[in-house]
DNA sequence: TTTTTCAACGCAATCGTTTGCGGAAAAATA
DNA sequence: TATTTTTCCGCAAACGATTGCGTTGAAAAA
């Protein structure tokens, strides 16, 4: 078992006694160097195995063909699937996807930051940690040069490209759908106010209501974004004296806890209660009654983060900041009418 | 809106009338070094946001603080628990973690490799695509003196260090359990058999059933892990002239599968049949009765894996291989009894 | 006063690759 | 044969940081 350590194009260089240049040229295929030059060269790198040294290029061209991703935690389907979206593309490419969990904490998110502008990484994929409200850090990327898009919990102080759900629609024609199958009273199971998507949800919950001539009940809408948090507030809120017929949660963990709490206070899915989630993560289909939602394509999102990411890494778009917004579209199974 | 091109240390010698060679020094605290000129040297650095290049760091220590992760696909809960736990440890360790997804593909998972070693990645942490036979593309990873630590998907042709789950020891629990519960004929759902994980597995089950003198009955052990296939090949089970009273499954999206399939067939869980998963992941609670399942401990896992990856750069861990286990253990819920 | 010692710093090479420029030999032209 | 053009290649600097070794000046020892 021997160690090949590595050549370099000097080794080439030497093993053929001619200079460096003439074998970099060579290996690009330059026109300046004679065809039996270039045979020789490639028949020696590829005999010897020779790998180009990404770092010694990077560091030339000052251009490292890297992408950062900062993302709350992958363990939920929908980052992971935009992230299986990002490598895919990213790869097709030629970038390397380096990861950064913030796991929801904002000191965490800044140290990613960091290091990756130390490592002069060509662009940032960046959706924000739940309660960051400090932007600064993001301003550093921007202020290095480095080209950064937000997807998802995205950055409204910040002048960039964005890649959102479209969470006000979603969010609009789900409790629609619920009204139109009968529901009188819905709930709203909402992320923490001061994200955006947050926000957008709540208006399109609160738009759809208005429509159909329903009053907005404030004790109807709550924060809770966890399955453990729904167990626990729901059956509080399933014996208000006119308990809600329908339930719309920000996310499917969360909409399965009601599905459970509401299955043990013995209310039937749906014909007593009808409950809508977010995302059609895995669980989505292992319910039972399977749970309608809102299906939100997290890889094609992920896939064309990436592209608008790399397009302005290679200069593609200059100035112009784009927008995009994935449409959701409704997913019914079993827990609506 | 200025833009700073990033200082080097070239900038802070000019700035501050000093060789490159002293800011160097003074940035690292060498005792050659004055109080004095540290101090400027430092209040320079802060000031104008001097962020080290660990491109340029990189090439020089022709050291790479990055690590590789060859993972199948990432949207699996396991594989992103276990990625999670990397990138937790990694990042405290100093390192950044590149992710490549195999997508289950031996071509992409080769290009992954060849990628991994033009990077100069320190080390390599990786699991193998489901239909890997061909190991040259790793031989080259060692080769290239680039540390290599298998998880999971382990390959027993090399040797390197390993971080598996005692999928052995979790099979045979599993059975051994239903076994106790009152099953009498207990069908098994496996992964391609040439998977080491798939011959553990499938080595407990057959040492469950023997020690408590059930024949093994082939028409019982079926090639099977998604939720798709389950659904389609359980009825059929269902119908043998004696079916099966219990089922273990080689994951839990089979496993739920299994569930619906049961539950369709009007046959009770656990009364009729019993259901036993592997994974525990995200829908394990979300299904109705909720999946006894047998615990994987992914963060853990690759806690342990980027910790074993570390030492080995670092040269703390010469020569040995190190051959981790991770227990399992057994979480009952309600789809058995 | 002369020699030794030492603190504090600079020079230059190095990591692997690219690239502008210049130069020699060969080929084409006059 | 003399001149111009091509063809093909090498020199050396550059990217940003590190480090062995040499150098300087002043303080300490003789």
């Amino acid at each position: 078992m021997m160690k090949k350590p590595q050549i370099t194009i000097k080794d080439i260089a030497r093993g053929l006694n001619i200079s460096p240049s003439t074998v970099s040229r060579a290996l690009k295929n330059h026109p300046d160097i004679s065809q039996a030059t270039k045979d020789a060269v490639n028949k020696y790198a590829k005999d010897f195995n020779y790998k180009p040294n990404s770092l010694a290029l990077s560091l030339r061209m000052s251009k490292n063909n890297t992408i950062g991703v900062i993302v709350p935690e992958i363990i939920h389907y929908f980052f992971s699937s935009i992230l299986s979206g990002i490598e895919q593309i990213a790869n097709a490419e030629g970038f390397n996807v380096i990861l950064c969990q913030s796991d929801e904490n904002y000191e965490k998110e800044v140290s990613n930051t960091k290091a990756l502008i130390s490592t002069r990484v060509s662009g940032v994929l960046a959706s924000l940690a739940k309660y960051t409200t400090n932007y600064d850090h993001f301003h550093d990327i921007i202020d290095s040069d480095i080209p950064l898009v937000f997807f998802d919990r995205i950055c409204i102080g910040i002048n960039t490209d964005r890649v959102v759900v479209d969470d006000y629609a979603g969010a609009f024609a789900a409790v629609e759908y619920l009204i139109q199958t009968g529901c009188k009273r819905i709930a709203f199971y909402s992320s923490p106010i001061h994200l955006e998507i947050s926000k957008n949800r709540k208006n399109g919950y609160m738009d759809a209501l208005r429509k159909y001539g329903i009053k907005v009940d404030d004790t109807l809408i709550k924060v809770c974004d966890t399955r453990e948090e729904a167990i626990i507030i729901t059956p509080e809120i399933l014996d208000m004296p006119n308990r809600p017929d329908g339930f719309f949660a920000t996310n499917d963990h969360c909409a399965a806890g009601i599905l459970y709490a509401t299955k043990l206070a013995k209310l039937r899915v749906p014909q007593d209660v009808a409950i809508m989630g977010f995302s059609d993560g895995e669980l989505a289909k292992a319910c039972d009654p399977m749970l309608s939602t809102v299906e939100q394509h997290g890889y094609e999102m992920g896939k064309y983060a990436a592209k608008l990411l790399i397009d302005k890494i290679n200069g593609v778009t200059q100035g112009q900041f784009t927008n995009k917004i994935v449409k959701t579209n409704l997913i019914i199974r079993g827990t609506t009418r």
